[in-house]
RNA sequence: GGCGAUAUGGCCAAGUGGUAAGGCACGAGCCUGCAAAGCUCCGAUCCCCGGUUCAAAUCCGGGUGUCGCCUCCA
């Protein structure tokens, strides 16, 4: 296996720490909103790391994380009269479902912000002890001069160029790079007991906390194989995760680094600010969620992505052919996956999760099988063998697992199934009839419905096509 | 202003030194009563300029465009 490290800024050989187990640490949500595309993107591509190292033979541990106490969620609570509890619950039961619903497995560990206090505490104490934080009167900060390798994983050099003044100079910071671990309680504002303050979390340290409690060895090993998140996470929020356990316990926290690209919308990225998040709802309430998986899984994960609607529809009928495939052989019993289709698809995915080389595979599968079941229709041990890379491939990828007939059919209640049904079956007594006129309407009547009817030498088949 | 990505046929998108994968759309054909589905065939010299090399989309230099990070962010 092959992966881009994004601090190295190149492909390199992944090896992890210990042999055949991966640990790897997600940077979740911030649950104080909707989720949009942006994070269906994330969620995916990582997905799709987990499956594909697996699939590769790895024991993997996969830990992706929820923010559930920060300055937004507080804003929330103030705007709507709400609980923290109650907000928090409620958008993480959301992001649940609709990850489910793009095909996204469940982490091993989700741990939450407000679960780890004690382990967060913990560590802001061995950072006070060791003089890498220090207090002020609203804060306790982490010193960034104590961390020599500070800024060396987004390799960037505040020191001259800090003419960047967009930073608000306020407070008792001892210089503008310091970050907050810990912020004293204010009223009206959920806090925890601390020895030195009660108060709540920063952002950052919750990941360094929950690393070292879910992930870490515990036999004096803090680092982990991969750390994961959105590209905009790698500055300030990894560069500062790195540095909080870089100075409390001698080592790295990451051996590898993953980033992936921004999805935009029109070429610009989604945000607050910009006004033109595309919600996950939205989405899913226009598309099925597998539709839109396959759609966001079709680019390489670190490439941005623009979102549109035509290139989603373009995306689907490649899906679409898959699933008539599967229709076609779903009949049989699965035998033995195709080794060369199988060594293909592992090798593109081993090489940085290339999907655009695995999707150019899996349609090569596609073509192939269509030829030969064209000229051998009866060919059984042909079918069981595609029916067998099909159900292979659907949960290594995410996609085509579900029954083909059913995927076709989205959308269409029962009795409007019958009425679908019973007009194929007097267009085919027409065909017979030779009243061709007859059937077309038939059949003009029901594509009005964007029923689309083929004709096979197994019957008549139809589809819902948009 | 600093830093980092990226620029491939109508659209989406691989490929990082040896004469451009794949998908969608388009066109032609096979199949079909006609369609649909499926299959076959058909299209690009890779943003511009200069350089290195026997050989570059692929390396180097200089431009231009686009996007992102530097502030919460997947």
């Amino acid at each position: 296996m092959v992966i881009y490290d994004s601090v190295q800024k190149k492909k390199v050989l992944f090896e992890p720490i210990v042999e055949n187990e991966v640990k790897i640490y997600v940077c979740g949500p911030t649950v104080y909103d909707d989720a949009h595309l942006g994070h269906a993107r994330s969620s995916i591509a990582f997905d799709l790391l987990r499956r594909v190292l697996v699939a590769l033979g790895y024991n993997v541990t996969f830990v992706k994380n929820f923010t559930d106490i920060d300055d937004k969620i507080i804003n929330k609570m103030k705007e709507s009269g709400q609980s923290l509890e109650a907000i928090t619950t409620y958008y993480i039961k959301r992001y649940k479902e609709e990850m489910h619903a793009l095909h996204v497995n469940d982490a091993d560990i989700e741990p939450k912000a407000t679960e780890n206090v004690t382990e967060i505490i913990h560590f802001i104490e061995a950072m006070l002890l060791k003089q890498v934080a220090y207090k002020t009167s609203d804060s306790i900060f982490f010193d960034t001069s104590k961390d020599t390798q500070y800024l060396s994983l987004s390799q960037r050099n505040m020191d001259e160029s800090t003419s960047l003044a967009r930073v608000d100079n306020n407070d008792e910071k001892k210089d503008q790079k310091d970050f907050a671990l810990w912020k004293f309680a204010k009223v009206s504002e959920p806090s925890y007991m601390a020895p030195f303050g009660n108060g709540r979390p920063g952002w950052h340290i919750e990941c360094s906390a929950m690393i070292e409690k879910h992930l870490a060895s515990h036999e004096g090993m803090y680092q982990i194989d991969i750390h994961a998140g959105g590209a905009d996470l790698l500055f300030p929020h990894h560069e500062n995760e790195a540095a909080q356990t870089r100075c409390k316990s001698g080592q790295e926290i990451a051996k590898y680094w993953m980033h992936n690209g921004f999805v935009t919308i029109s070429g610009e990225k989604m945000s607050k600010s910009l006004g033109n998040s595309f919600f996950l709802k939205d989405a899913l309430a226009l598309y099925d969620g597998e539709v839109l998986r396959f759609y966001l899984l079709s680019a390489h994960y670190r490439a941005n992505f623009n979102f549109s609607e035509e290139d989603l529809l373009q995306s689907k009928k490649r899906l679409d052919k898959i699933y008539r495939l599967k229709k076609r052989v779903f009949d049989t019993t699965p035998s033995d996956v195709n080794a060369q289709f199988k060594q293909k698809m592992l090798e593109a995915l081993s090489d940085d999760i290339n999907i655009s080389v695995a999707l150019a595979v899996l349609d090569e599968m596609v073509a192939v099988a269509n030829e030969h079941l064209d000229k051998n229709a009866k060919d059984k041990a042909y079918k069981a063998t595609t029916l067998a890379n099909i159900l292979w491939l659907s949960p290594l990828l995410g996609i085509g697992e579900h029954d083909p007939y059913k995927y076709f059919q989205i959308g269409i209640m029962e009795d409007e199934k019958k009425e679908i049904e019973w007009l194929i079956s007097k267009r085919n007594e027409a065909k017979k009839a030779k009243n061709f006129l007859e059937a077309d309407a038939i059949r003009s009547q029901l594509e009005a419905k964007n029923i689309q009817l083929m004709d096979t030498p197994n019957g008549t088949l139809w589809e819902k096509v948009n």
